[in-house]
DNA sequence: AACTAAACGAGACGGTACGTCCAGTCTTTAA
DNA sequence: TTAAAGACTGGACGTACCGTCTCGTTTAGTT
C-alpha cells in the first residue's frame, strides 16, 4: 500500500540525545542560549538532523517537555473541589518552581512570533491541560458542587490565565498561597450559584 | 551640579521617526519583522542613535506602545461594579482586537527572554494596568459591592490573567461576550462575599 | 580462480541512468549543478551506488565522457602532414564545439584539486589523445615532412596545450581558422628543419 | 558628483589579514583546503566582511596572486627573441615550480565554474601576461628576428598554452629544458619565415 | 562670529545563528 | 551475499542581524 520502509531507519539515539541536550540548555541558561546550532553542537548531532525531524527549535523544546512532563498532568482522583483543586493547583505551581519555568516561557514565546508554532502548542500542549482542569470541574458538576449552568470555559481561562500571567510577567510568586486564593475563588463561585 | 547641556540636543524628529516605524513594522508584519535593523532602515536613521537611547527594540516596542495608549486606561468614571467594570473590559478587548494585539504579543515574548526588561515592562505597563483596575475594585468596595477582605490583587490577577492567556494563546476569541463573563464573574464573587 | 559471482549482481539499468543523467546534468548547467547528490537525484539512485563504483563525481564524469566520445579519436588515414592534422583538429575543436566543453572543463577543474584523479584523467583520456596527434606526427616523419630530431612530445604539448588553452580561458574561439593556423605551425616547423 | 564617502572607512588591516590568510592556506593545503570559512577564521575576520568586497573566494585568490606577483610579469629588457624569451620562460616557470602552481590551479578550476569569474580572471590575470609575451614578439619582429606576417597571437596562445597545459595536466615537469625547448620552436619559426 | 561638544547619518567591523546543500558513512531491506 | 535506499554526522554555503566602532556632518549653546 504505502511505500515500503526501506533505507537507515531513524536514529532513537540521536533523537534522545536532542531532547536531553535541549532540556540541559534550558535549564542552564534560560530560552536565552537555546538555538538550533546550540542544540546540535551539544547534542554532537548534524543541523539537518534536526531540520529533518523538527519544523523550529520551539517544536524540539515541546517534544522536549512533553516527554518528561506527562506525570505531570495526571488528574488526581476527585474528592471535592476544594481538595481536588487545591491538590492540582499546588503541584503544577510546584512544577514550575522546581525548573519548568524557562520550558514554558520559551514556549510561550515562540508561540508569539509564529502562528503555526502556536497552533501546535495550543494542540498538543494547552489543550490537554485544560482538559485536565475541565474534567475536574465537570466531576465537581456532578457533585453539585459547581452549577449547571456555569461556563467552565471561562473557569479554565481564569485558573490557567491567572498562573500563566504571574509566571510571564513575574510581579508575584506562585506559591502554594497563590494555589489556595484559586481554589477558593472557583469554591466560592460555586458555592454561591447553588445558594442563589 | 549635573553637567551643562552643551552640544547638539537630541533630535526629537529621530525619535518621532523611529517610534512611527516601529509601529508601523509591528502593525504590517507583526512581531516577526521587527529587528534594530528593520527600524533604522524604516525610520532613516543611524543604528547607534537606537543603540544610544534604548537598550533593546523592545523597549523601543514598549515606548511606541506608551506614546500612543495612554489614552486607554483612562478609568471610567465609576457608576457600579457591573457597568464600569464592564465598560473597562470591553473597551479594553476592542483596543488589542483594533490591531494591539501584536504590540502586546512582542513585548510580552520579549520580556521572556530579557530579564531587565520585564522589569521595566512590568513597571512601565502593567503595574499602570493593574492600578486602574485595582481602583475600580476599590471603589467597588467603597460602594459595599466587594467584601472588605478580598484579595483585591488575585481579582486583578484573574482578570487580566484570563485576558493575556486568551491573546497569548488564542484558543478563543477577546469579544464583548468573554469581556461580559469576566464581568459577571467578579460581580457574582462580590455579591456572593456579601449575602455570606 | 577467481572468486565465484556470488550475491545480486549489479545493475546496468542503474549504470546507464548514472551516466545519462551525468551527461545530461553537464549539458544542462554546466560543471556548475554536477555534484553526487544531483546525479543520484536525477538518475534516481541512492548515493552509496555511486560511491561503491566511482571515486569521485570527476570519476563518473570521465567515463560518460569516454563512453560517448571514442568515436572522436579516431585517427584519420594519413595523406599529408597538413592534410591529415588539419582534419584532425578541425574536427576536434568541432567534437568541442558542439557541446564538448562543459564536460572537459568540469574533468579538468576537478583534475586540479584532486591529485589521485588527476593521474587517472591523465592515463584514460590525455595519453590517449596524446597517442593520436603523436602518431600522426610520426607518420609525418616517416614520409619525411619532419625531421628525425624534432621532439615530438613538445609539439604535442604546444598544440593541445593552445586548444585547452583557449577552451579554459575562453579569449578567443575555437574555430576552423585556429585548427588552420596550427596546422601551418607545425607544417613550417617541419619544412624548416628539412631546409636547414 | 559621486555619493560623499561618509560611514566607517575600510579597514586596510582586514584586508591584509585576508590576503595574507589566503595566500597561506593556498601554499599549505592546496586548493583543496581554501574556502570562505577557512580564509574568515585564519584572518580573524567575519565572513560578511568577506562578502562585502569580494564575490567569491576566487577573487580573493586571485587578488592575494596579483598582490604579490606583479613582479613576476617584469619585462625583461630585449636583447634578443632567443635570449629574452628564453630569460622570461625560464623565469616565469620557476616562479610557478616556487610555490605559485597551487594558486593558479585553484584560479583556473573556478574560472571553469564560474563565468563571470572567467571573465575577471582574462581581464585581470592572463590578457597581462599575454601582453608581456607580446611585447617580446613585437621587439622580435622590429628587430628582424619574427616575420611581419606572423600571428602573434597564435604565438601566445602556443607558449601559454603548453606552460598551462603541463601544469594542469602534470604529465611532464615545467623546467629549463622544457623552457628552452619553447624559446627554440619559436625562433625556429621566426628564422623560417625569413628564410623562405 | 567663531568655537565647542554632542548627536546625527552612514556604514564597516567581528560575530552568531540561520536554513540549505552536499560530502561521505552507516544501517537496514530487497533481490 | 551483494545491491540499493535512505538517514546519519559534519561542514561550508551565503544571508540577516547583532551590538560596536569610526567616520564626516550638523546643530545647538558658549565664548
Amino acid at each position: 500500500m504505502t511505500q515500503a520502509k526501506i533505507g537507515r531507519p531513524r536514529s532513537e539515539k540521536s533523537r534522545e540525545a536532542i531532547l536531553r541536550a535541549t532540556h540541559a540548555l534550558l535549564q542552564e541558561a534560560g530560552g536565552a542560549g537555546l538555538s538550533i546550532e546550540a542544540i546540535a553542537r551539544r547534542a554532537e548531532v548534524g543541523k539537518p538532523t534536526l531540520y529533518r525531524w523538527w519544523p523550529s527549535v520551539a517544536d524540539i523544546a515541546l517534544e522536549a517537555v512533553l516527554s518528561r512532563a506527562e506525570a505531570d498532568i495526571a488528574v488526581p482522583a476527585f474528592t471535592s473541589l476544594r481538595e481536588t483543586l487545591g491538590l492540582f493547583l499546588r503541584r503544577s505551581m510546584q512544577a514550575i518552581a522546581e525548573g519548568g519555568d524557562a520550558h514554558l516561557r520559551f514556549l510561550l514565546a515562540h508561540a508569539q512570533k509564529d502562528e503555526a508554532f502556536r497552533e501546535r502548542f495550543r494542540d498538543n500542549f494547552v489543550s490537554k491541560r485544560r482538559a485536565v482542569l475541565r474534567s475536574i470541574f465537570q466531576e465537581a458538576r456532578e457533585c453539585g458542587e459547581l452549577g449547571a449552568d456555569e461556563d467552565l470555559e471561562v473557569f479554565v481561562d481564569l485558573i490557567f490565565g491567572a498562573m500563566w500571567y504571574r509566571l510571564l510577567i513575574g510581579h508575584a510568586p506562585m506559591d502554594a498561597s497563590f494555589a489556595d486564593a484559586l481554589t477558593e475563588t472557583i469554591v466560592a463561585l460555586g458555592r454561591m450559584k447553588i445558594t442563589a
